[in-house]
DNA sequence: GAATGTAACATACCTTTGGTATGTGAAAGC
DNA sequence: GCTTTCACATACCAAAGGTATGTTACATTC
């Protein structure tokens, strides 16, 4: 938001597209599915403009994958807080699960980001995104003693990774209405079990 | 178990190189990070050889992954039946943790397996394997009324991304041992959420 | 405001690697 | 013993990641 020059703004347009082409292919055709030729064709430029923006595939994938996983924590932000800070989290599950259903076709499959980047890589990314929601979350039902004092480190992977297993199950079944209901429920009832 | 010709016995031979091989480089190395020369070489091969056995790179990843799968299955199978179905459950659990401890760094990624066969095809594998066994026991749970009634493939689905997701984790952290009990208590409280 | 510098690309090329097509020799069948 | 066939090895191709090098429009300096 400094002040740009002309090559500055152009170049960062240049750089969203290819962002926006590479979310595209990799979404759909994933990782190794997707050319650097491929995205460069989408976003209108050369495979030369791509490795000048980014260093290799991977940063072109990483770069996506933030991202995305930046709309998706604003998503679960904007759940409005509860009362109850259980009920706060069983919300902002729902609303994870609802945004899976409505986008679930047009999101980068976050088994591969795991894969591709590896995990702490991935880690660092969603840290400060959808991961620092649940972080928030959990701090204050353990700091209120209403969750079990496992480590909150711990704690915080197991329920993201719930979560996510329950997106990916949601990804590929056929009945996604009646399996979203069954999951929201399951979800809630694994959760209960930390509670204290 | 046939009658075998020396051929087909020396064919079964390779084949079985090229499976540990496979594996070998495969869990060191990730799918894209192995290319079907270094297999061939680490088997004492050419790729020819290889493509005889095996339709593509998928083929022996898939192979490979069945073997491991295999081998996991009869871990916990071989884990003594208890008188109490959850009690059984916990300890299977417990034990698939205790062999991801020991042989972490020597076995493929589930996470890589999913992405690289797709959420099907590794389903359709693990089923056999694995989930078989978590199947039994939630089959078992459910009919005796001591389980929620879910959808029977959706709490198999849950349960086994939670103990593979808990397994992931422990691979990646540093102090695995402090981590391993909190993990194991954990899966057992989540679990417990779905007692009835 | 012209010369110079540099950032933002484009072009050309190299190398690896998955996959195929073909060759070959030893074992199996007759 | 002759042919066939299977279990490989060799040679080759095409796609794709990555690099090295141009080229031009914009910024900077004087």
């Amino acid at each position: 938001m400094e002040t740009q020059t002309r090559r500055q703004a152009y170049a960062e347009e240049t750089r969203e597209a290819i962002l926006e082409a590479g979310h595209r292919l990799f979404s759909r055709q994933r990782f190794s599915g997707t050319s650097l030729e491929a995205i460069a064709k989408e976003a209108n430029v050369t495979k030369g403009a791509v490795y000048h923006h980014f260093k290799d595939k991977r940063a072109v994938f990483s770069a996506c994958f933030e991202r995305q996983a930046k709309q998706v924590s604003e998503v679960i932000g904007a759940v409005p807080q509860q009362d109850d800070d259980w009920a706060y989290a069983f919300a902002q599950c729902r609303a994870f699960l609802d945004y899976v259903v409505g986008h679930g076709k047009h999101t980068m499959a976050l088994q591969e980001v795991i894969t591709v980047l590896g995990w702490d890589t991935w880690r660092a990314i969603d840290c400060h995104y959808t991961m620092g929601n649940i972080e928030r979350v959990v701090a204050r039902l353990q700091d209120s003693g209403r969750m079990k004092p496992y480590s909150r480190e711990l704690v915080v992977n197991m329920i993201y990774g719930l979560i996510v297993n329950a997106a990916m199950n949601l990804n590929s079944l056929p009945d996604a209405h009646q399996a979203h209901q069954e999951l929201n429920g399951m979800l809630q009832d694994m959760l209960n079990g930390l509670k204290l």
